[in-house]
DNA sequence: TATTGTTATACTCTATAACTATA
DNA sequence: TATAGTTATAGAGTATAACAATA
């Protein structure tokens, strides 16, 4: 922070704070960046992976999800569709729309994405307290209950 | 009996904290990613702005900031000095090697990235209260010195 | 010999624009 | 006409392997 006129972190907690919450973001960004490569997955896909545990979204709800345009989404699909991680059902009432849905295979990788995110990640709060836990827990709720709906 | 396999955060605390966190995560990443297209930047460059704000690595330094190889930093910093964000600079003591130091005009982008982030993230603490932000701030601070040195 | 950085190559990710089939 | 999805295209991000220059 010396050297520049610093707009950084400076004094203003609220900056500090946000610094801090984008600092951690990578941190976590890079762990789970870890985790897909061993899988040979790229970070999106995995987040696909972990969206479609609880969903069967068309493809448009699916760019929504993840923030990515309709034609982004059509690659993603076809590539984990090609490695029998999803399939497209065809929609009942729409003959135009397709729902995304995982295959068994698909479902045991998103499985086993989330207990090694649970190994992989666990140091970073090996060193808070129970009560600690809590209080972070809470409190990151509140930061995404305040975001748009994902 | 968890032989309903049981998907999600279940009841386990400490998963449930981590599945937040990487909630939390995307979140945040949902808003560098916008902040950056904004400028016309990716994720990865504006992240390596913020982080020659306060160095000025090597190559093979940057590339272990930032978690990827060589030959990948070598196309990130050949395209942003091309558009004059930053210079590589030879090193005094070691001909082969290289110093990456932002410009002006790269320094001036920081920390407009910067800023705007604050203006970007900041509702995402506006239900906070104060004393909930110095909270959040010394939780979040001990699970960024869990990780190893970035 | 080992290290620094680049080049060559081959993917994946991503967006924009144009297209098709259905609504 | 409008919407769901794909295709075509172009560029950026990324890794691996091979290479040049220096140490």
């Amino acid at each position: 922070m010396p050297g520049t006129a610093d707009q950084t972190a400076s004094h203003d907690p609220d900056r500090e704070l946000l610094d801090t919450l984008v600092q951690t973001t990578f941190v976590v960004m890079g762990i789970l960046n870890r985790l897909s490569a061993r899988h040979d997955l790229s970070l999106t896909q995995l987040r696909m992976l972990g969206i479609l545990r609880d969903r069967e979204p068309k493809m448009a709800e699916l760019a929504d999800h993840l923030g990515l345009e309709r034609s982004t989404v059509t690659g993603l699909v076809d590539r984990a569709a090609q490695r029998g991680l999803l399939q497209r059902q065809p929609s009942p009432d729409d003959l135009r729309a397709a729902h995304v849905t995982l295959t068994e295979q698909g479902r045991t990788l998103a499985a086993r994405g989330a207990n090694e995110m649970a190994d992989d990640a666990g140091f970073l709060i090996d060193a808070l307290t129970t009560s600690q836990r809590t209080q972070l827990l809470q409190l990151l709720r509140r930061v995404c209950a305040a975001a748009p709906p994902g």
